[in-house]
DNA sequence: GCGCAAACTTGTCGCGCGTAAAAAATTTAT
DNA sequence: ATAAATTTTTTACGCGCGACAAGTTTGCGC
């Protein structure tokens, strides 16, 4: 096989041609000539060379890594659109790097800094929202090409990719007041997402749109472990009787899973049919969702659409340089199973 | 403020001082005189200069870089997993990088070549198993030390680090045959995770051990839908008369899940009661088992533990240098809930 | 005060590659 | 066949830091 390569200038004499070149091809295949191309290609499957990342990335004015950063990647719903944006990144010839900032605001700002150090050409971030530290994001915003998604923070970063609150709360409130008695409201007193906040804003306006008293319970608790959360804060909520009526929605579908636990202890049935005590809706599309018992009714993001578009835009704004500030709220989908 | 620092020179002229001790400064803080550190820390938060990582790592004979591999991110099972080993990592001083296999031969071995060209001081690897490309793996653990962990591949790498699938098997069949009829396994037909066969010759074994004659269901289905293959499979083998008595010991919690689902879609009560129709239980202490309706008996990963040991065993080899190829099991915990 | 080790400074080299400019070779158009 | 356009080569420099060697200062125990 020859002897081994160590670095690009003895593969290009390997290849019979000048490193610049073959600096070229890797920097972008398409920029050398098909025949260049195909003797470089066929000297890689012979030599296993790979150029050396870091002395490739330290000159170049933008490399190709992409920052994916998530609040708390053990959550099913980030671990998915995790799993789709990398995928997405690599499919359009970057580098992801996947960041969990853990549910941690130091560790998100150290994930920062360390994303900086690595002149990523573009970040996709979804913030902690509450426990964030504004001013170092602004400022992380301000250095590194910056899409946010999933939770808003003011207009920060080049654009906005998210789900459509409003329009999720709507639909389901929409089609539990259609359905059965109006719902109850249940969410976390402290949630760690701003989303809740506008979740339970869409409740109230969507309850008085349709001429119902709203009524929201909020339990207490801190932290990434919903569904216990929920299920403690239920109990309690049965025991104080805030849980007037028949019907509740859920500010996610993590806090359903929860809470049809305690409903479970409690001997309450759920379900949609006259012999269930209660209905449970929940939002998100969990992927379990489909597999509680019963199956949860839910409105589901559209995954799929959610990181398409945020990549996508991202990837435009790398082309085309920084245009004005956009949010797109992308909507979701009724998912009618048993619970409600 | 003073003007921007650019890079480790202009650093140390700011400080005061000379920039090979910097840098012997950011190699271990401990290293330089406690003066010294404190003047460096003192510059550190005046100007927020940080060392460009890829100048770093360049030519340092090791870094402190660390990857961890998994199978499958969105799996509840290796996000908490990893969750817990990015931590460990973080505060033993070394700079982990997560890595999602996707469930994708190709990508598994993409990983392993972008790993080499990280020259990591270590890497806890989870193989994808059965899919693994045994070739790639074998060579690439030649290169990099490289813990295996969760699913064995021979003796690769310095060493191994997982449940103990038999101690899993074995408490939970004993335990089931206790309390009630010995119980049929339920398993996939091709699992992605050579665990999965363990198990079933544990099953077995328990099972003639106690005097009982092993029932083994397995379903068809590829990938990592394990809920969903578990239901539909189940559905099957409901109908086809394959599940002989009443108690189910799933091979995996997700698999437990869907099963339960499809008991639900059947009118099949599960629990451990005299009122329910069959007894469930699953292994692997999945985040969500305790939040089943009714909450799913399992035998529960010492998460805490088994990252723990992978971590430090890891960081020893490191610094001691290549020693024997050794295993570690770690045994689980019954978790007795309402399901059997 | 002495002596000595540890800590620091100075200076210099090289890592592997990006990048730029000018010269040479090749392809394409006329 | 020749001119024009494109691609490749040559040459040269620099990035930010690690590593090393030799000399200088500092701290510390006696």
């Amino acid at each position: 096989m020859g002897a081994k390569i160590r670095n690009m200038e003895e593969f290009a004499a390997a290849v019979g041609i000048s490193r610049p070149t073959v600096s070229k091809y890797f920097h972008d295949p398409e920029s050398v000539r098909p025949t260049t191309r195909a003797r470089i290609e066929a000297a890689l499957e012979k030599y296993d060379y790979r150029p050396n990342i870091f002395a490739m990335n330290q000159n170049r004015k933008l490399t190709k890594n992409v920052g994916i950063v998530v609040p708390y990647l053990a959550d099913p719903f980030f671990a998915e659109i995790a799993r789709i944006l990398e995928t997405r990144c690599i499919e359009a010839g970057y580098r992801p790097t996947l960041f969990s900032s853990h549910g941690s605001t130091e560790l998100e700002c150290e994930i920062l800094d360390t994303l900086r150090s690595m002149k990523p050409a573009g970040v996709l971030l979804a913030p902690l929202g509450r426990a964030t530290d504004r001013k170092a994001l602004e400022n992380f915003c301000r250095h590194v090409p910056t899409l946010i998604f999933d939770s808003s923070v003011e207009e920060f970063g080049i654009a906005f990719v998210g789900s459509d609150n409003f329009q999720f709360t709507r639909v389901i409130t929409d089609y539990l007041c259609r359905t059965g008695s109006p719902p109850v409201f249940f969410e976390m007193k402290t949630p760690a997402n701003p989303n809740a906040h506008r979740r339970r804003q869409a409740y109230i306006q969507a309850m008085e749109q349709f001429g119902h008293e709203p009524h929201v319970v909020s339990v207490p608790g801190e932290g990434w472990a919903f569904e216990e959360i929920a299920r403690r804060g239920a109990h309690e909520a049965f025991e104080a009787g805030q849980i007037t009526g028949d019907t509740i929605l859920c500010s996610n579908d993590r806090l359903a899973i929860g809470l049809m636990t305690a409903c479970y202890e409690r001997g309450l049935r759920v379900g949609r049919t006259a012999d269930c005590a209660i209905r449970v809706a929940g939002m998100d599309g969990h992927p379990l969702s489909r597999f509680t018992c019963p199956p949860l009714t839910t409105v589901a993001h559209d995954y799929e659409n959610v990181a398409q578009k945020a990549a996508t835009t991202l990837f435009e704004a790398l082309r085309e340089g920084p245009g004005p500030w956009k949010s797109t709220r992308i909507e979701g989908k009724l998912v009618m199973r048993d619970t409600a």
